[in-house]
DNA sequence: GTGTTAATATGAGTACACTCATCTTTTGCG
DNA sequence: CGCAAAAGATGAGTGTACTCATATTAACAC
């Protein structure tokens, strides 16, 4: 059924690349050069997708326009990102990142009263977050569904789902021991996550003037939550 | 930049449809041969979408398979449904409609208390489309997200939500007016929507014989639930 | 420098969802 | 019946994410 794959002829690229900085006759300067190059590629071609996906949306933008825009051939972005969805994931990688340090640096934050916590933290990560809105739903609700195929590149949507619960339980540990809230286990990190979901497909789905249906919505169920566990709503 | 589109020359298909059914010459017989024929195709279609689906699960099952299988061009599936995900969409509303039909056919299930009237329509609705386990995660859930493009034809995630989310109406509003719990307005709609999904993305990754883990969840988060909002949990 | 090897880049090729100009069949009308 | 128009079916063609055999280059050994 399946024709077999014939190959072509190399052509020949002559002046093939067409350039890949100048023609630098430094043969053996600093260590690494490897690493520099990819370290440059990567960021090119994070830049071009970004740039291309905020202008045209992540469907309209092709693998195609963002590997000419980086100058790379087509093939190469799949060196790096496995598949475009993970190109777009990074980004998400990336402001999880930024608000697990944000957190972590911020002693007022940190010492806060856990709804006061849990406001901040949407709000500065839906901050982040906003420049990509256009192509969130498209790539981070997948984190949802189980993926059985094994994933032999980096970057997958479980990944960073796991690291976002990983940081959930450790807000939800703290809290507990703070006895701001009874001990929930491994359920109350698995309803606190949900909740978080819950916010972002409303933030999504929000046309309200600067979201703030969503903040209220959050204030509310925040409010809501904590004055049901503190009533011992938990243990039924 | 699009190159403009080129028409071949028709070949002629001689023998065209290798057989239409058989050369029947009853040429004037019985109203509506033409609704008859589609009603077949599609479910032709159908039967042959859900045994590749099941065989072979929904993204290696190809839209080309299921035509031959069906017995028809490649073009004319999509004649019936705008895109594959459409074609495994069908599955989830005829299920739905099935749910909807058996709760209001049953009476005893209509006067039961609200835990157990959630509980049965859950345990209803997953029995049901406990078949399509391997793809519903697919395409249900992209429910979740915002589809700006609009739908010239027939089916959509945001349709078959829709009708859900009318459903969950409908139930809430029997259950306000008995005074089971307060009004909650739309409120009460999107957050039972929300847990509903909930439910059904724990059932989707629940790894016990026979997904009990999921029956037990769900069991818990009811009595919570109700309890919490009987207690007067909502009004804060 | 030259030679060797491992890492990386390349782009023609592939698979597959989906389109559309054209062909075929049904229907309705006389 | 015969004919015209509408509905529907058809499959070559298209766009695009992704693959993979081959080419190029960095790194290291001498």
């Amino acid at each position: 059924m399946a024709p077999q794959a014939k190959r072509r002829a190399r052509k020949k690229p002559a002046s093939g690349r067409s350039a890949k900085k100048a023609p630098k006759k430094v043969p053996k300067r600093a260590a690494g050069k490897r690493a520099r190059n990819k370290e440059q590629t990567k960021a090119r071609i994070l830049k071009a997708a970004l740039e291309l996906f905020r202008k045209k949306g992540f469907h309209k933008t092709t693998t195609k326009e963002i590997s000419r825009k980086a100058r790379i051939a087509e093939g190469t972005l799949f060196n790096y990102f496995k598949t475009k969805e993970d190109l777009a994931l990074y980004f998400f990688e990336t402001e999880l990142q930024n608000c697990i340090d944000w957190y972590h640096r911020d002693d007022y934050i940190q010492s806060a009263p856990l709804p006061e916590k849990l406001f901040g933290l949407v709000q500065h990560y839906l901050d982040r977050v906003e420049p990509y809105e256009d192509f969130i739903g498209a790539v981070y609700l997948r984190a949802l569904q189980p993926r059985s195929k094994l994933n032999p590149l980096s970057l997958d949507v479980q990944e960073l789902r796991l690291r976002e619960l990983m940081f959930i339980r450790e807000i939800l540990e703290e809290a507990e021991d703070k006895e701001e809230i009874p001990p929930m286990g491994e359920f109350g990190v698995y309803a606190l996550g949900l909740g978080f979901l819950a916010v972002v497909t409303y933030w999504l789905n929000d046309g309200s003037a600067g979201k703030e249906n969503t903040m209220a919505l959050l204030d509310r169920a925040l409010t809501i939550g904590t004055g049901f566990l503190s009533r011992g709503g938990w243990e039924w």
